[in-house]
DNA sequence: CTAAATTTCGACTCAATAGTCGAATATTAA
DNA sequence: TTAATATTCGACTATTGAGTCGAAATTTAG
C-alpha cells in the first residue's frame, strides 16, 4: 500500500509549518542569523526532524520563496489575462501585489528582498525564479505597450521600470509600519509617477 | 616623544586601505559570506594586524558607514545651508547624493542597505547613525515646507518621502548596470514624481 | 496483534571562522 | 648604537552551527 492521501497531506501541513516558522526567526534574526536549531525550536520540531522534510538549510529558504512566488504567479493569473488596457492592467496587477504583500509582509519581504543576498551557485533552475522572470517580463510588457500608447510618460521603460520597482517596494516595505498606507495611496502615487504631463 | 602627524597619516591611510578592502569582499561575498581572513587577504595584511586597527568585524563594518556619512554629509553641507527653496534644493540634494552614489556605487549600497542587516544590540550612539538621520531630517523639512508652499503634490509627507527614496533606490541600485543612468534622468522622473498636476 | 513503514529527535561529528597570543621585525628617538 | 615603541603575522583557541546517525516512538496495514 502507497502513502494515503491524507498522508501527503499531513506531509505537506508540516512542511508548510516549518516554512512559517524559518520565516518568523528570519524576521527576528536574519537570513544569515537563522540557525536551523532556532528554525526547529520556532516550528516545534527537533532539529533532525528539519532534515527529514528538507535536504538542507539551503531548501527550507527556497522552500518558501517557491511557494510565496507560485502563489502570487497564481492568484494574478486573472489580471494578466484579463483585456483591460496596458495602463489598467499595470496598475491593477501592483495593487494587488500590494494588498497581499501587506497582508503576508514578513513573506513579502523576503520574497523581494531575501534573493539579492544569495551568492550560492545557484545555476538550478529554482521554480520561484522563473515566476519572479516571468511576472517581471508581464509588466515590462504592459509598460512597453503603455509608453507606446501614450498611456504613460514617453521615458526609457527600464528606467521606468526600476523607478516604480523602487517607489513601490519603498512604499511597501520602508519604515515599521504597515497600517497607514492604502491601496488608494499606491494608486495615487504610481498615478503620479506614470501620468504623461503632455497628455490631456 | 609621542606619535608624529606622519604616523597619524599613516596610521590611517593603512585604515582606509582594510576599509577597502572589506568593502571589496563584503560587495563579493556578502556581509555575512565575508571573513576577516578574506578581508586581510584582500588589503594585503596579515589577520591579525586588523585586529591592531579595528577591534572587531563590527566595527570594520561601522568604520565604512562612518567614512560614507560623514563624507557625504559634509559634502552636502553648501547645498543644505543654501537659500534656494524647498523644491530646488531638495532636488539638488538628492541629484548630488545619485552622482555620488554612481562614483562610489559599492560603498553607497553598502551604506543604503547594510544597516537593514544589522541585527547585533545596536543601542551605542554610532556617528554614522546621527549623520543619516539628520540627512532623512533635512530631507522630510524640505518635503514638508514644499508641500506647504505648493511646490509638491498635496500627498502626506511620510508616504512621499518613502515613494522618493524607494524611486531613488530603485533608479540607482536597480539591476546591474549603473551607465544607463543620468543626473538629467533622474531629475527627469523626480520631477515627475513631485509636481503638483493642479499647479499651473 | 504484529511487522513494516513512517516520523521523531538528542547527541554527535566536523568544518568554518572570529578573535588571541607571543614572538619577530621595523621604525623612531636619543 | 641602543632601547623603547610601533607594526606585522602565522599558528592557535574556542565557539558556533550545519548536517548525520542510530535508535526510539508512532502510525499503518493485514
Amino acid at each position: 500500500m502507497s502513502i494515503s492521501e491524507r498522508q501527503k497531506e499531513e506531509r505537506a501541513l508540516r512542511k508548510e509549518r516549518i516554512l512559517s516558522g524559518a520565516l518568523t526567526v528570519f524576521k527576528t534574526k536574519g537570513l544569515d542569523g537563522a540557525t536551523m536549531d532556532e528554525i526547529a525550536a520556532e516550528s516545534g520540531f527537533g532539529k533532525a526532524t528539519l532534515y527529514y522534510y528538507f535536504p538542507s538549510k539551503e531548501d527550507v529558504f527556497c522552500g518558501i520563496l517557491d511557494r510565496g512566488w507560485t502563489q502570487l504567479w497564481e492568484s494574478l493569473e486573472e489580471d494578466i489575462h484579463s483585456d483591460t488596457g496596458p495602463r489598467e492592467t499595470f496598475i491593477n496587477i501592483l495593487i494587488k501585489i500590494a494588498k497581499k504583500a501587506q497582508q503576508n509582509r514578513n513573506e513579502y519581504e523576503f520574497m523581494f528582498n531575501a534573493p539579492k543576498a544569495i551568492s550560492n551557485i545557484d545555476d538550478s533552475d529554482q521554480d520561484w525564479k522563473s515566476y519572479q522572470h516571468q511576472l517581471y517580463a508581464i509588466l515590462k510588457g504592459l509598460l512597453d505597450d503603455g509608453i507606446s500608447q501614450g498611456q504613460f510618460p514617453k521615458l526609457d521603460s527600464n528606467l521606468m521600470f526600476k523607478a516604480i520597482g523602487g517607489l513601490f517596494v519603498g512604499l511597501i516595505f520602508m519604515g515599521e509600519k504597515n497600517k497607514d498606507i492604502t491601496g488608494g495611496d499606491i494608486e495615487k502615487l504610481l498615478n503620479q509617477l506614470i501620468t504623461d504631463p503632455t497628455q490631456p
